[in-house]
RNA sequence: GGGCGGUUAGCUCAGUGGUAGAGCACUACGUUGACAUCGUAGGGGUCACAAGUUCGAACCUUGUACCGCCCACCA
C-alpha cells in the first residue's frame, strides 16, 4: 500500500545502494559489454570541493543522457574523478594549516606540506562523490580516477616528455603573469580583467589646491588604481626642459629604459635620439621613435619599462633596451632600484615616488581614468607582469589540429553557436605557461646538470642515463652519478660499465630535480584518455575512446575543452569526444552569479533535503534550453516536487483500482477507445522524448514528460477510465485496469533519466502484484513509442473531451452551482457524435456533471446552447437563465468567429496568396473559413432561439438545483433588480 | 575595439516562416473515496523599436535602443 505522500529522504539512500549492488553502472558488464559503447568523462570537480548548483546542472544533464542511453541497451561508461586543483587547493590547505596550526609551508618545508595536503585530500575527498550520489549521478565508481593517481601521473610525465622531444614544450625567459600573492605564474587563462576606475584630481600650480602628500597616500590606499600621473622628465641636454610621459603605474618609473615617441608626431620629432635623465635614479635613457606610441593618448610621450609591461617589452625589443627588473616576487621594490624605495610594497613605492616627484615639481597633474587591471583569479590581487623562467606548451602548432577537427565536423558543439568561441580562441592562441611555483601538483620532470643543462625524463633514473650519455658524448670531465635511492637499483645504466674511463673518474655530477609543478589544466587536459588507462593499452582505451558526449559550461570552453582537443588529438591521434554539449551557468532568480560574498548562494543539497533529489534533477532538466542562462527559483523546484507527488497519487490511484499488471498484454490489441487513445498518446510521448533527448533539448524532453503525466494521464485518462474501473466487471474494465498499468510502466521508464529515484521506488512497489519484473527499472529497455497510435480513438477521445470542456466553460461562466446536475439536450448531432455521445453518455454525464444526455430534433427555447461541431448542444437553464449575460456570451462568441472568418478573408482575398502558398495552407484557410461559418450560424440559432424564449418564457425560480446551498446567491444573480 | 547572446503574459521562460504557448502568480468556484503538494473555469501579450525580404514574419535581413557575457587593449 502506497503512501499518501513520496518521501525522498527516506527512499533515495536505500534506491541508490540498490542500484550500486546490482552492479547497474558497471560499464562493460554482463552482455552490455558487446553492445555499442557510450561514453562520458566527468568534468572533474575539485577533489576536496563540495556540491554546487554548476555541478547540480552539469551532472544531472550527463546522468539523464546516460541513464537514457543505458535503458536503450548501450554500453555505457560514465567515467567519474576528481581533480587536484592545484592552486585552489594549495590555498585552503594554507590557510587551514595558518589558523590551525599557525605555521605556513616554508616552514614547514615542501615535503611535509605535500603530506599535510594528501591528508586533507583524504579527509574531504570524498565529500563530493557523496553529494554527486545524493543528486542520483550513476557514474561507474569502480573506475574512479584522480589526478594525482599513480597512472595519471604517469601520463602526465609521458606527455611532457613526448611534446618536450618534439619541441612543443620548452622554457623560455619572458613576461609572465606573476601572481605575487600565490608567488607563481599563471596563464592568461587564470588572470581576470578588473575595471577600475580613479576619483583623484590634482594639478600642478592650482594655488587653491597644494599637493597634499598625506591625503595622497590616504587615497591610494582606499584604491591604487584608475588614476593617471603626468610625469615630468628632464632632458639630459637641457634640464629646464621636459618631456612629459603619462602613467598608472609610477612605481614601474624605476626600470624605466626609454621613452617612446611616435615617429610622426610633430610635437616629439626633435627630440627623437635625445636622452632624457630618469627622476629619482639619474639614469640617463633614450626617446626612441616607435609606432606603439600613440599621439592620442596620454602625452603621447610613452615611457618604456619592458621588465613590468607587455607592450613595454616588445618596445624594449624592437630597440634593444635594456630590462630592469625593480621587483621581487612579493611585488616589492629590489636591491636594482634606489636605496629609498627598496624593501617597499609596490603601492607604497607608489604613493612615495608620485609624492617624491611632485616635491620635485615633476609631476604635472593627476586624473582620474577608467581602466583594467589584471588580477589573479584565485588570489584576488593585482598580477604582476614578471621576467621569469618558465615551461610553455606551443600551444600553436597543437592548435592547428583541434580546430581541423572541429571544422571538419568531427567534433560538434551544441549549440552550434559556441564553435565560434572555440575558434575565436585557437585561432590566436598564445604559448601556454604551464609551470607553477607551487607545492601541490605534478612536479616537472626535468633535471638540470650542474652546467645548467636541462634533462627531461620519465624518471630521475632515466634522467640521469640521459645526462651520462650527454656527458660523455661532450667528453665533460665529470661522470654521472645518480642520487639517492629510489628503490630501482636493477635499474642500472648499460652504458656505466661501458665506460670505464669515467667511472675511473673521480668526480660525480648530481642533478637538480626542477622545483616547479605543472598547471592544473595539463592533467586534467588528458583526463579524456588517462582516465581509461593511456599510457597503457588498455582494453577500456579500445573501447570508450574516442568519448561520445562531453556535458560541460561554457566557462571552461577554454581551460579544458580546447586543451582535451590538443591533446587528445597529439597522443591519441583522434578526438577526444564526438559531441561537446555546452549547458549554461545557474544564477540566481534575479539573474545574478551565485557567488558566497553576494550571499545568494542556493546550496542543491539543501534542495534535495528539502524537496528531493528527483525534483532538483527535473527543475534544472525543465529549464536547461539551450543558450540562455538557468535562474532558479525555490518555487520552480517545489513545483516539481509537486510533479512528483502528483505521479504518486497516480500510482495510488492504480493500486487502489487494482490496476495490476497483467502478463502478456499486447498495447496493441486494446479495443477501449479510451485506451487505445491512451497507449497511442503514450506512443506519442516516448518518440517525442526520445528525439528530443537525442537532439539535447532537455527542457522539451522534461516538459513532453510533465505534460503528458499530469495533462493527459492524470487529468484525462484516469477521469475518463472512472466509470470503466467503477463500474460493472467484466472485459472492459479488465483492460482497463491493464492499460492503466502498462501506461503506468511506460511513464516510469520515460521518467527515469529525469527523475531516478521515485520511478524506481514506484517501479518496485507496482512491482509487488502481477507478473515478477526482470529487475531494477535503471537497466530495463527504453519504450519504442511507434505504430500504437490509433485515428479513430485519437478522433473520438478528442470530441469527448472537447465536449466535457464546452459544458464546464459554460457552466462556469454562467456561474452553475458545480453541484448541480443538468439535464443536456444534443441537436443536430449527426450520426458519429451521436453515437460518440452514446458511447461515452456515462462519462460526459459525470465529467460535465450532467443528470442526463437527450437527443432533439431542435433545442429547447430557453436554454443555453453550445456549438459542439455540427451539433447544438443544450443545457435546459429556462426560467433561471440570466438572459441578457447569455445573450451577451453567445455574441461575443460570434465576434470572435467574425473575427477569424475577416482575417481568413483578407489572406483569401490576396491574389498572390492564393497562387504562392502552399495548396495545405490554402485548404487549411478553407477549412477554418468552413468550421467558423458553421458555428456562427449555430450560435445565431442559439440567439434567436434565446430571443424566443425571453419572450414566451415564464419566470420560474424553480431551478433544478434549488436545494443547493449555493441557490440563493445563484437566483441573486440571475436575476437581478 | 572584436565577438556572442538577450528583449514574447505580472514573474521565469518555451516557441526556426502559416491559428501566440507553458509553469508560477492572479481571480472565481470547489464536486466525484488518487492527489488541497489538489480539481474546474477564467482574466491577462502592438512578441523592444524601425525599415526591408516574403503571398505571409515573434521567427529571415539590416539598422536603432537597452541589458548581459566573453576576448583584447588601456599612457
Amino acid at each position: 500500500m502506497l503512501e499518501k505522500h513520496f518521501q525522498p529522504a527516506e527512499v533515495e539512500g536505500r534506491i541508490y545502494r540498490a542500484w550500486e549492488e546490482a552492479g547497474a553502472f558497471k560499464a562493460g558488464a554482463g552482455k552490455r559489454g558487446q553492445a555499442k559503447p557510450y561514453c562520458i568523462v566527468i568534468p572533474p570537480p575539485n577533489v576536496t570541493g563540495s556540491l554546487h548548483m554548476g555541478h547540480a546542472l552539469n551532472n544531472t544533464l550527463q546522468d539523464v543522457l546516460v541513464r537514457f542511453e543505458r535503458m536503450r541497451g548501450r554500453d555505457v561508461l560514465w567515467q567519474p574523478g576528481t581533480d587536484h586543483a592545484g592552486i585552489a587547493t594549495q590555498m585552503v590547505v594554507e590557510r587551514k594549516l595558518g589558523s590551525e596550526n599557525k605555521t605556513d609551508r616554508r616552514t614547514m618545508g615542501r615535503e611535509a606540506f605535500v603530506r599535510a595536503v594528501w591528508a586533507w585530500k583524504e579527509e574531504s575527498g570524498g565529500t563530493i562523490t557523496n553529494q554527486l550520489k545524493r543528486l542520483g549521478a550513476s557514474c561507474d565508481w569502480s573506475r574512479d580516477r584522480f589526478t594525482m593517481d599513480e597512472g595519471l601521473s604517469r601520463a602526465v610525465l609521458k606527455v611532457f616528455v613526448g611534446l618536450h622531444e618534439k619541441g612543443l614544450i620548452y622554457k623560455d625567459k619572458r613576461l609572465v603573469n606573476w601572481d605575487p600573492k600565490v608567488q607563481t605564474a599563471i596563464s592568461d587563462l587564470e588572470v581576470q580583467q578588473i575595471e577600475k576606475k580613479g576619483a583623484l584630481t590634482w594639478a600642478d600650480g592650482d594655488p587653491e589646491k597644494p599637493f597634499d602628500a598625506a591625503a595622497l597616500a590616504k587615497a591610494l590606499k582606499k584604491d591604487p588604481s584608475g588614476h593617471l600621473y603626468h610625469f615630468r622628465y628632464p632632458l639630459k641636454d637641457d634640464p629646464s626642459k621636459f618631456i612629459t610621459v603619462a602613467t598608472t603605474r609610477p612605481e614601474t618609473m624605476l626600470g624605466d629604459t626609454a621613452v617612446a615617441v611616435h615617429p610622426e608626431d610633430e610635437r616629439y620629432t626633435a627630440l627623437i635620439g635625445k636622452h632624457v635623465v630618469l627622476p629619482l635614479v639619474g639614469r640617463e635613457i633614450p626617446i626612441v621613435a616607435d609606432d606603439y606610441s600613440d599621439p592620442a593618448k596620454g602625452t603621447g610621450a610613452v615611457k618604456i619599462t619592458p621588465a613590468h609591461d607587455f607592450n613595454d617589452f616588445e618596445v624594449g625589443e624592437r630597440h634593444n633596451l635594456a630590462r630592469i627588473n625593480v621587483l621581487d616576487a612579493f611585488a616589492k621594490i629590489d636591491a636594482s632600484a634606489p636605496e629609498a624605495y627598496r624593501g617597499l610594497d609596490r603601492f607604497v613605492a607608489r604613493e612615495r615616488i608620485v609624492a617624491d616627484m611632485a616635491a620635485l615639481g615633476l609631476l604635472a597633474k593627476i586624473e582620474p581614468t577608467t581602466h583594467t587591471v589584471p588580477h589573479g583569479d584565485r588570489s584576488g590581487v593585482p598580477i604582476e607582469p614578471w621576467l621569469t623562467d618558465q615551461w610553455y606548451v606551443d600551444a600553436k602548432t597543437l592548435a592547428k589540429q583541434a580546430i581541423a577537427a572541429v571544422e571538419d565536423g568531427r567534433t560538434r558543439f551544441v549549440p552550434e553557436n559556441w564553435s565560434r568561441t572555440y575558434f575565436e580562441w585557437m585561432r590566436n592562441i598564445e604559448p601556454w605557461c604551464i609551470s607553477r611555483q607551487l607545492w601541490w601538483g605534478h612536479q616537472i620532470p626535468a633535471w638540470y646538470g650542474p652546467d645548467g643543462k636541462i634533462f627531461v625524463a620519465m624518471s630521475e633514473a632515466e634522467a640521469y642515463e640521459k645526462a651520462q650519455g650527454h656527458y660523455r658524448s661532450q667528453k665533460h670531465p665529470l661522470s654521472p652519478q645518480r642520487e639517492g635511492d629510489h628503490g630501482e637499483g636493477q635499474r642500472q645504466s648499460p652504458a656505466q660499465g661501458a665506460v670505464p674511463h669515467l667511472q675511473a673518474s673521480s668526480g660525480k655530477i648530481t642533478l637538480k630535480r626542477d622545483e616547479d609543478v605543472l598547471d592544473t589544466w595539463f592533467s586534467s587536459g588528458l583526463w579524456a584518455f588517462s582516465t581509461l588507462g593511456w599510457p597503457d593499452e588498455s582494453p577500456e582505451l579500445q573501447r570508450y575512446y574516442p568519448t561520445s558526449t562531453l556535458v560541460t559550461g561554457f566557462d571552461i570552453i577554454f581551460f579544458w575543452v580546447a586543451r582535451m582537443m590538443m591533446l587528445g588529438l597529439e597522443f591519441m591521434h583522434e578526438i577526444p569526444f564526438d559531441t561537446v554539449y555546452i549547458h549554461a551557468l545557474v544564477r540566481d532568480e534575479k539573474g545574478q552569479k551565485m557567488s558566497k560574498s553576494k550571499g545568494n548562494v542556493i546550496d542543491p543539497l539543501e534542495l534535495i533535503d528539502a524537496f528531493g533529489a528527483d525534483a532538483l534533477r527535473f527543475t534544472l532538466a525543465a529549464m536547461a534550453a539551450q543558450g540562455r542562462d538557468i535562474k532558479l527559483a525555490k518555487s520552480r523546484v517545489e513545483g516539481y516536487r509537486n510533479f512528483a507527488t502528483k505521479l504518486w497519487n497516480a500510482a495510488r490511484f492504480a493500486e487502489l483500482n487494482s490496476c495490476a499488471r497483467v502478463a502478456g498484454f499486447d498495447p496493441a490489441k486494446a479495443s477501449e477507445t479510451v485506451n487505445r487513445w491512451i497507449i497511442g498518446e503514450a506512443g506519442r510521448t516516448a518518440a517525442a522524448i526520445t528525439s528530443e533527448i537525442e537532439a539535447y533539448r532537455f527542457n522539451e524532453a522534461a516538459g513532453a514528460a510533465y505534460q503528458f503525466v499530469w495533462g493527459t494521464y492524470c487529468d484525462w485518462y484516469l477521469e475518463l477510465s472512472k466509470p470503466i474501473l467503477t463500474g460493472a466487471d467484466g472485459p472492459a474494465k479488465d483492460e482497463t485496469r491493464a492499460t492503466a498499468a502498462w501506461v503506468l510502466d511506460e511513464i516510469l521508464k520515460l521518467l527515469h533519466p529525469f527523475m531516478p529515484f521515485i520511478t524506481e521506488e514506484l517501479w518496485a512497489k507496482t512491482g509487488e502484484v502481477g507478473p515478477k519484473r526482470d529487475g531494477l527499472l535503471v537497466l530495463t529497455a527504453w519504450p519504442e513509442g511507434r505504430g500504437l497510435s490509433n485515428k479513430a480513438a485519437d478522433e473520438e477521445i478528442g470530441w469527448v473531451i472537447g465536449a466535457i470542456t464546452d459544458i464546464r466553460s459554460v457552466r462556469s461562466e454562467m456561474n452553475v452551482p458545480a453541484a448541480a446536475e443538468l439535464e443536456l439536450v444534443l441537436s443536430g448531432a449527426n450520426a458519429t457524435s451521436k453515437a460518440r455521445a452514446e458511447r461515452h453518455g456515462d462519462l460526459i454525464r459525470r465529467l460535465a456533471r450532467l443528470k442526463s444526455i437527450a437527443f432533439a430534433a431542435e433545442a429547447p427555447k430557453g436554454s443555453v446552447q453550445i456549438v459542439i461541431g455540427e451539433a447544438t448542444a443544450a443545457l435546459p437553464l429556462a426560467g433561471v437563465v440570466d438572459i441578457a449575460a447569455e445573450r451577451q456570451r453567445l455574441e461575443k462568441e460570434i465576434e470572435k468567429a467574425r473575427a477569424e472568418i475577416a482575417k481568413v478573408d483578407t489572406r483569401m482575398a490576396n491574389a498572390e496568396f492564393v497562387a504562392k502558398a502552399p495548396a495545405a495552407v490554402i485548404d487549411e484557410n478553407h477549412q477554418r473559413k468552413a468550421d467558423f461559418s458553421a458555428q456562427i450560424e449555430k450560435l445565431e440559432a442559439a440567439l434567436k432561439r434565446l430571443k424566443a424564449a425571453a419572450d414566451t418564457a415564464a419566470l420560474s425560480l424553480n431551478a433544478p438545483w434549488t436545494d443547493d446551498l449555493s441557490a440563493g446567491r445563484w437566483c441573486a444573480r440571475a436575476w437581478p433588480s
